[in-house]
DNA sequence: TCGAGCCTTTTTGTCAACATTCTGAATTCG
DNA sequence: CGAATTCAGAATGTTGACAAAAAGGCTCGA
């Protein structure tokens, strides 16, 4: 069984649509449409699908059934609180813990960051972002307030700004939005590097409001 | 559909027994042995691991098949520290958003746990204890925050605690701490009540340190 | 025109059997 | 004596079919 398991296949696609809002809220997933799509049996669709119900990815029916959980304005504010939360309190224990090379590997995905904005790789930059983060958390030593950052679909939170770049209607997610995260990331990490706690929970709570209102088109 | 779901049953029963430690860490979870024990299919128990798995309250070996996770020393260090974490975030939350009724609700909670702790009901007390801190980060007002807290295992704490009464090798939780326990509930309430951030966070620093002295048997 | 009740279709929940992979102990060989 | 190997038994991953329930459309009657 050294190959994937169906189930997780199945886990992933699903997982993913969702994040990305390709499956939109409220819509019911039914079983055998997706045993279809994904070429597996419906028992290891129902098996990905009380998992992400596990997750809160998903809710399930009254009357039995599942459906993509949904994300309104007001999550988004929750999200940005909790964010603000977890992070700055993770910023705050990393500080008194994290390693050199902790740092030196926080700062080299700065550098990733940079490159691919300035060569015009998005969905890149986004990804190097989202690692960005969750290196300052991971430099917390504290697997469960990262396991409680990483499902708490926060990662929702990039992927709809990934997605800003395609639909026009919403922000323009543009260039100079890009050089001012990079500048506020490097911010971040000289702080880091410096254990000075309070300014970098400074620059971490201006970088959530700018964030937040990119999304919500403040 | 009604009643329960035979996956709901089993997911019930298996996180219930790994919570109070009834099933060991690292303990390999057959299917067919739970599926006898709960008298469901195997398809059923399957589900119920992989929603747990979500949950993180189980873990896939390398090779398949669950294993029950496990609870080191330094679990719990984590937990109390994500506990501090999420609980005095949410109580500063409260202090600003939190109604006058919720606030009546959880001196109506501190009263019940009051009055079981008097009257000898240890299982009872541990559930009013386990209401309250769960009512104060709901009076966040922030539904993905409390998300968080519910899903990051803390009960184990509490539950762990119940248990220690039964098996007396480990910390005797005696009357007089839960008294000393009532007493801090009681001194948190007044703090919302008086919107009295700092007592309040105060407070529960103390309580959490307490806790997890007792637990380790400091 | 509207609603109650019935009926068909769709979807979910359950089950048992099959195929594949892993585990652990007995066995063989160096 | 110890380590690698083999091999049966056990456990998991997968499949398709069946039964129960829900959703939605239909007719019929007022």
């Amino acid at each position: 069984m050294g190959t994937k398991t169906q189930a997780e296949i199945a886990y992933e696609g699903l997982k993913r649509r969702i994040l990305s809002l390709t499956a939109q809220p409220r819509q019911r997933l039914k079983e055998e449409e997706w045993a279809n799509n994904f070429s597996v049996s419906r028992a290891a669709i129902r098996e990905s699908l009380t998992r992400l119900l596990g997750e809160g990815l998903v809710y399930a029916g009254e009357r039995g059934g599942f459906f993509v959980a949904e994300m309104t304005a007001d999550d988004v504010a929750q999200l940005r609180e909790l964010r603000e939360i977890i992070e700055t309190s993770a910023f705050r224990l990393a500080c008194e813990r994290a390693t050199q090379d902790e740092i030196d590997a926080i700062a080299a995905t700065c550098d990733d960051h940079a490159s691919m904005v300035h060569r015009g790789y998005l969905a890149g930059s986004s990804e190097a972002d989202l690692a960005f983060h969750q290196q300052i958390v991971a430099a917390s030593h504290n697997a469960r307030l990262l396991r409680a950052y990483n499902s708490s679909n926060i990662p929702l939170f990039h992927m709809k700004l990934g997605r800003a770049s395609f639909s026009s209607e919403l922000i323009t997610y543009t260039a100079a939005d890009h050089a001012e995260t990079e500048r506020e990331h490097r911010a971040i990490v000289e702080a880091l590097a410096a254990r000075d706690e309070e300014k970098g929970i400074a620059v971490l709570m201006n970088h959530f409001r700018r964030g937040e209102a990119l999304v919500v088109g403040d």
